[in-house]
DNA sequence: CCTTGCCTGAGG
DNA sequence: CCTCAGGCAAGG
């Protein structure tokens, strides 16, 4: 998912079609279950529930099911707390048992599907839950520990997911316009905002402007309705799709024999700063906008 | 340095 | 309320 492929660049940070096909993917290994087992590494801040009380909240309650909103999963539990799970750049969920650990991965090419032992039982994996009369496990491995989970007690309300925007799925057109017209930052940074439209990072930011033909520095007032639509458009057709390919951009690793196993073929401004553009040919750029690389083509996008 | 999410402080 | 810079966390 990450880090794996050692000098790979592209950076395999789960957005909203990442973390969808891994919510499908571990889904049927959580719902109607009941948790045996709970294990994790020592407190951090990777656990905004202590651990202690993570393992005694959670040992003996049956997940009820498996939601998304934005970038977060949310674990349903049958005494109405919540378990929250986010990837952070380097998180991801892996189903394991003792006889075959198993990675929940995004590509048949990619290596940990040749190599799954390489991720059994390591220091970076932060939590696992075992199931009563289930042999897999759910593990949440996260090397930089930027992800996070936590608990929540039953009704309580969230300040993280309180504070995200609508799902980038979910939003209607006539809301999202609402939203990104009255606006005056850039379209950029509009859309990397979990508090206007929950999901969208970097990578789907850049390919989503790039396919609706607006500069990333486009003020959100200047958008004409029109134009907010076919944004919106973008946004929705291109996460549809990577959702569709199980979540490509998942990975940032270089294969064996030394491709990328077929990621960057759908990229069609990430991180091409310097290439030509696959419409026009003029040399894509990149800039800097809210501390974060921002690829675009200087003429198709205005 | 690079990524995300969160926070705070400085300005409009 | 809105915008944006800067810092933090973490590891390769």
């Amino acid at each position: 998912m990450t880090g794996l492929g050692g000098g790979a660049t592209v950076p395999g940070v789960p957005e909203l079609p990442e973390v969808e096909v891994t919510r499908r993917r571990v889904a049927p290994l959580l719902v109607d279950r009941e948790i045996a087992t709970v294990e994790t590494t020592k407190p951090s801040g990777f656990f905004l529930t202590p651990p202690a009380t993570l393992r005694r909240r959670l040992v003996g309650r049956r997940v009820t099911e498996l939601g998304r909103h934005g970038k977060y999963l949310i674990g349903g539990l049958d005494d109405g707390s919540r378990l929250l799970l986010h990837l952070g750049m380097t998180g991801q969920l892996v189903s394991a048992s003792a006889r075959s650990p198993r990675l929940f991965r995004v590509s048949d090419r990619h290596p940990m599907a040749t190599d799954p032992w390489r991720f059994a039982g390591d220091r970076h994996t932060h939590l696992r839950l075992g199931f009563r009369d289930l042999g897999e496990e759910v593990w949440f491995r996260d090397p930089r520990r930027f992800g996070r989970v936590e608990w929540l007690a039953p009704g309580a309300v969230s300040p993280r997911l309180a504070k995200l925007g609508l799902d980038a799925l979910v939003v209607d057109p006539a809301a999202f316009c609402a939203v990104i017209q009255r606006r005056r930052a850039p379209l950029k940074a509009l859309l990397l905002d979990q508090s206007l439209l929950a999901g969208v990072g970097n990578i789907y930011a850049d390919e989503a402007l790039f396919r609706a033909r607006l500069h990333p520095l486009r003020s959100g007032t200047q958008l004409s309705h029109p134009a907010a639509l076919a944004l919106l458009a973008s946004i929705q057709g291109i996460l549809l799709e990577a959702i569709d390919r199980g979540g490509t951009s998942i990975s940032d690793f270089v294969a064996p024999d030394g491709t990328d196993g077929g990621f960057s073929a759908n990229l069609r401004v990430y991180q091409r700063a310097g290439m030509p553009c696959l419409i026009c040919g003029t040399v894509l750029m990149r800039i800097v906008v809210r501390g974060r690389s921002t690829h675009f083509c200087p003429r198709c996008q205005r």
